[in-house]
DNA sequence: CGACTAGTTGAGCAATATCAAGTCCTGTGG
DNA sequence: CCACAGGACTTGATATTGCTCAACTAGTCG
């Protein structure tokens, strides 16, 4: 099911070490003593735009984090509808639910081409009981999926569509070109609870305003003033 | 703050082994022995409907386990709206973000009136270590609630606003008796995403056509198979 | 070049918000 | 015990929003 693409094992100590999402990741706070307990395989993986990381109902036997890319986690209802739940960005956790289940709760996909490690759970858990740091980590890695979930709902899920899509921007938005990559529209749509076409008259309308610039078909520049003001969040600095 | 009422310490041990909700509970797969750990106070609290448990921003010493009653996670926007991220039914845990970060992230308040046990945060720390049991315990709880976030969105926060109510009434029904305690229509609307005025319109139909009834201002018979039809949930044994 | 998919657009309709009155409880003070 | 004030709830009329269905367009990949 998973796209394995195992890497020479045996160095994931070195390659740990000089991670450079490293700061961001599980494993951030580890000493170098902590990583001489690393005895099992880290491998990393790439999948592509569209591709199944890993679905619910899934043997979880590993857990992930994200280097670079976009992970959506989709919760399939019953009727066959489907939602959004949390977007992963990088450095990000994914599956931490592999610690005390034995199988995956989401459908995990990736919206843009990714990169992620994948740790085994018997790494995390020794780590748990043998290094406090990494299990401190754990706790905030919870809660951060917590957090995130409440974002998600109060941001993605609340207001008017106009509102959704631009703070849906914003929450893409790479701080550094102030670009984003959008997802396509039903991926948008699932997102935010939302028809494919609102989102595409939405998106269309803010291309028509300038709040939005298409730099290729997904790539966009965004104005954030603009956005924010539509998301309905106002400048402290004003 | 927060309303104390403190007992009687030192007899935790006892009081929490035979506890009612134990078995649903925080401590419930603790033995005898991971007893012997617990040196602090574990107080049992009241609170009215109505009444504030802790705000966000709010010192985080303890965490705690509902134990009769219903509480909201409330999540304040900078705008001043506000935005229901979880309902807590007895047996749930309250507050684990005491455990990794030193301040609560909601505003958690009493939507009936409800009885709570009080856990120091140093408790559950210690046993966190000494006790295999709890460790677990702790990640399932954490599971849990980002179950319960997703459970939220997809339930309360997808679809008509009719099949939300619907959802939201079976959500609260308690299973002996058939019946459930709603909570005020503002409420139900910050819970639903929707306005006052919609939630009374839809529960006056409701009312109208049966498949509610009420027995006091806010104690309602449920004819749960029509909900569940209005909820978009289709009877399996059909 | 043609079929296919994603995206866009339009028109009408249904659901929900908004604004504005009422009405019904409930607790309080006379 | 009753009258009343205030809040919670209900209801109506109207405005908006977003959905639905349907057609059309523009890239994209054989």
């Amino acid at each position: 099911m998973s796209q394995d693409i195992p890497l020479s094992n045996g160095h994931n100590l070195v390659r740990c070490q000089q991670c450079g999402v490293r700061q961001m990741a599980l494993f951030s706070d580890l000493t170098d003593d902590d990583f001489k307990h690393v005895h099992l395989p880290v491998d990393d993986i790439s999948i592509d735009a569209g591709a199944m990381l890993y679905n619910a109902g899934d043997r979880a036997l590993s857990l992930y984090t994200l280097r670079h890319g976009l992970v959506k986690l989709t919760h399939y209802l019953s009727d066959g509808s489907q939602r959004v739940v949390r977007l992963v960005r990088p450095g990000g956790t994914i599956g931490l639910e592999a610690l005390c289940s034995d199988q995956f709760s989401h459908y995990a996909e990736a919206v843009q081409d990714s990169h992620l490690c994948r740790i085994p759970v018997a790494v995390v858990e020794r780590l748990d009981r043998e290094s406090p740091h990494l299990h401190q980590q754990l706790l905030q890695r919870w809660h951060q999926a917590v957090l995130d979930s409440d974002q998600w709902l109060t941001q993605m899920s609340t207001g008017s569509a106009r509102e959704r899509v631009a703070r849906l921007c914003l929450f893409l938005r790479d701080d550094k070109t102030g670009t984003c990559l959008l997802p396509g529209r039903e991926d948008i749509g699932a997102m935010l609870g939302i028809t494919t076409e609102t989102a595409s008259r939405i998106i269309a309308d803010f291309r028509r305003r300038g709040v939005v610039t298409a730099l290729t078909r997904s790539h966009f520049s965004l104005d954030s003033k603009a956005l924010q003001s539509v998301a309905g969040i106002y400048d402290e600095a004003a």
